[in-house]
DNA sequence: GCCAAGAACATTGATATCCTAATATTTGTC
DNA sequence: GACAAATATTAGGATATCAATGTTCTTGGC
């Protein structure tokens, strides 16, 4: 469901004005790219919320499902995913309690390290990323709205704003 | 606390190779545009959240504060106040419920449609609000980590996406 | 003008997710 | 061998969304 109806202007822009005429110009453009990047966060996540919802996943399930796919043997240990994909411990956990009561993933023993759980993807598992990356394909990620040029102005400023706060 | 410690490589160019050597290269930049905003968001959220803890607030419930206190009377209906902030209307009522519990707002009958109620901001609303900006302002928006230039390409990129989406 | 049908407003309850804190177990190190 | 660190989990609190409800307003047919 869309949340409100069209509105007449912006209202980040709106928020900046604000912010300069308080006095506070130093911050104004900051506060108005953080806010942005927040609004757009919300707006990706619920196109890819409703892609996956009739496949049964979220996007934190998703990426778990894909991470698993993509490795050689389909399996990581629980703590090696969360540093992957920078969510909490207690995430992956009830994250893969999901997947696994979903059939797409198994808890193995890990081989050398017995504080340690893989999580394993099943073939069932396998059929349903598969599925599921070719829907966010065609519905989102091919259908951003915006160019190709500016696509990759965001992968670049954003990844500077990511290796600023130590992601990499 | 910061999650994992520092990765050797960018996991999201890493998943962009994925993306191409699997034959969906013409998804995968938006893909790594898309995850880079989920994880910016992830980033400077926390930071937000770092920032107000100790003010006992969160963003949800200080975007309600800033919003009134930039009002005429400082006053809205509920129903605005959604539509400014792109939030619903549950998520609206239990974020006045704890501001309400807190003494930073206080509803009000709406003066001539008895079915609305006004959010009202308080007077310890304000000083909280106020104490909120200056903190959010010197440890958030004025330490991004980018530069000028980035901040406003991010700014042009992301309007255009969320006009895009029609929030504007 | 009157009234019934539909829309809008706010709330509640149920569900899912994320984060924090605390815990039990296992491993590694001095 | 003692002590610290790492791994995964559980429990609790907060937030967001969805569905459904009661109340009030608005609109269109008569």
């Amino acid at each position: 469901m869309t949340i409100g109806r069209t509105l007449d202007s912006d209202p980040i822009e709106e928020a900046r004005r604000q912010w300069v005429s308080h006095g506070w110009a130093d911050a104004a453009d900051g506060m108005a790219a953080v806010t942005s990047i927040v609004r757009a966060q919300q707006i990706v996540l619920q196109r890819i919320d409703t892609v996956l919802r009739p496949l049964d996943l979220t996007f934190a399930r998703y990426e778990i499902l894909t991470l698993l796919s993509f490795t050689k043997n389909g399996s990581l240990p629980m703590t090696k995913m969360g540093a992957l994909l920078q969510v909490h411990p207690t995430s992956v956990t009830s994250a893969v309690d999901r997947l696994e009561g979903q059939g797409f993933v198994e808890r193995l023993p890990h081989p050398t390290d017995r504080r340690a759980v893989l999580a394993s993807i099943t073939e069932s598992g396998r059929a349903r990323a598969l599925a599921a990356t070719t829907a966010l394909n065609g519905q989102v990620f091919e259908q951003l709205g915006i160019t190709e040029h500016q696509i990759n102005q965001l992968r670049t400023v954003l990844r500077a704003l990511r290796a600023n706060a130590g992601d990499f």
